[in-house]
RNA sequence: GCGGUAUUGGUGAAGUUUGGUUAACACAUCGGUUUGUGGAUCCGACAUGCGUGGGUUCGAAUCCCACAUACCGCCCCA
């Protein structure tokens, strides 16, 4: 074992990548429901992309990111999320002009590197599947893309699914309420543990995250976000909590909920789950809200944003656990067997023949036994084996066996790779 | 960045407490039994090596050190 793969990197073999390809391709046909199309930005931008959206002072910017200097001395960063090149290309694309319909609705899918310490589920490239609406602050899409999270768990057959709510409010709101949470904790300042206390310093509402114990009993008291919330933030939320009640949408609200990105405000959400694969407790696969200032952050005119990002690793370790139903590797229409090195060259048109005709076709390339050679078929759960040897070449007949039935009839070799797929066919009784 | 557990063929692994010279057993694969027909039987092949590099020892998969990776808990996050 000369070479390893980075730390915190996957190989994602044949049979993983049919069930990726599954969650993706659920995951388009739902949001081309909702009027979304793809975007595809780089994977690396400047540095101040992420640094200026994410928040200075935020984990994600100081300790995770990957970033280098390149050759000609630009400071760039490997993406560690998928939102803010994304406003980063709306902007540089003048997408908020006039011709585009607002809201503006894009999907995004693709990997994004994190400098972290990994764990099941937790990689250093990992991939996300997110969505961004531009142009529309009405509640109503807020309420839409936490819809359409719901509806793609719901197509994989995820349950016991939990999604919670809050609201960070508006920048009024929330300066409002960092203050009252300072006045609030101060005083216990030192009964705070290590981390709480350098939280209460640079990001105090994390502190409502804590799992520490001796946070937990301060937090259970603390003042609650909701009741910061300025008139029209609360009327908002209200509206939000209305719409998702009229959809049906079963949701809690957690007043001490954060997000860890900075850009976020009004709305935010998660959709968490509780699996043995994802460690202990409640793990969220699908976070996001609102983000009101970052195009404007990011050098675009003043325009709101909403949107998810769902963790495509931790959602394909839940589907594996739930046992959902993944799709199996196609089996093979047709097996050539080929007995004898005179073959080689018949084994190829027919399976080419086949190929041609939309079959699933695979024959022997390595000059073995009959015997192994339908082992493998067998194996491969062939529907159809054709049997070429030097008879077969003489006659210009060949064997054809249906695999179920194990019968075998002549065929003339002419007319199967005149028309193959009548033949096949018929042999087998399909359509 | 901090703390802990683990690492043996293609796979699942036994062996590590008590260091001892063919690294068990099973599955898979390949070959033969059957000069051309499938999941069966029987026979055979399959780790000059136990994550990597050092060290201790007459002798190391077993003991010691360092490193790498995976996993678990923090931090943080999807």
């Amino acid at each position: 074992m000369r070479y390893q793969r980075p730390k915190g990197t996957a190989d994602i073999l044949p049979g993983e990548t049919s069930k990726w390809q599954y969650v993706e391709a659920s995951a388009r046909q739902i949001f081309k429901t909702y009027d979304y199309q793809e975007i595809r930005t780089p994977l690396f931008e400047s540095y101040e992309v992420f640094s200026r959206s994410a928040g200075d002072t935020s984990d994600v910017v100081t300790k995770e990111m990957y970033d280098f200097k390149d050759k000609g001395d630009r400071h760039i960063a490997l993406r560690p999320e998928g939102t803010a090149g994304v406003v980063r290309a709306f902007n540089e694309n003048k997408l908020y002009g006039p011709e585009f319909k607002k809201p503006y609705k894009v999907y995004y899918l693709g990997p994004m590197f994190r400098y972290e310490r990994p764990q099941s589920g937790r990689q250093r490239q990992f991939h996300q599947i997110g969505v961004e609406a531009f142009g529309s602050d009405n509640p109503a899409i807020d309420v839409e893309v936490i819809a359409m999270a719901c509806q793609l768990f719901a197509k994989l057959g995820l349950t016991g699914l939990r999604v919670a709510i809050n609201s960070l409010g508006d920048q009024e709101s929330r300066a409002n309420y960092r203050q009252a949470l300072i006045d609030y904790l101060k005083p216990h300042y030192d009964e705070l543990s290590e981390d709480s206390q350098e939280r209460l310093e640079k990001n105090p509402l994390r502190v409502l995250d804590s799992k520490d114990p001796r946070d937990k009993q301060f937090v259970a008291d603390a003042p609650s976000i909701l009741d910061y919330l300025t008139p029209s933030a609360k009327e908002r939320f209200d509206q939000v909590k209305a719409m998702l009640d009229a959809l049906k949408i079963d949701y809690v609200v957690d007043a001490t909920m954060v997000r860890g990105l900075d850009y976020y405000n009004h709305t935010i959400f998660e959709v968490m789950v509780q699996a043995k694969s994802l460690g202990k407790g409640y793990t969220t696969i699908c976070g996001g809200g609102r983000y009101s200032g970052l195009v404007e952050q990011l050098g675009g005119p003043e325009m709101a944003g909403v949107g998810f990002g769902i963790g495509l690793e931790r959602l394909i370790l839940l589907l594996e656990e739930e046992g959902a139903a993944l799709p199996a590797a196609p089996s093979l229409d047709l097996y050539v067997v080929g007995i004898g090195e005179g073959t080689n060259l018949e084994c190829l048109r027919l399976v080419q023949a086949a190929r041609a005709a939309g079959l699933i076709a695979e024959r022997d390339y390595l000059n073995r036994k009959p015997k192994a050679q339908f082992k493998t078929a067998a194996k491969a759960d062939a529907k159809a084996v054709i049997t070429v040897g030097a008879r077969e070449l003489a006659s210009g007949q060949v064997h054809f066996k249906n695999m179920a039935t194990e019968e075998e009839v002549s065929l003339n070799l002419a007319d199967l790779l005149a028309n193959f797929k009548a033949v096949y066919q018929a042999q087998l009784g399909e359509e």
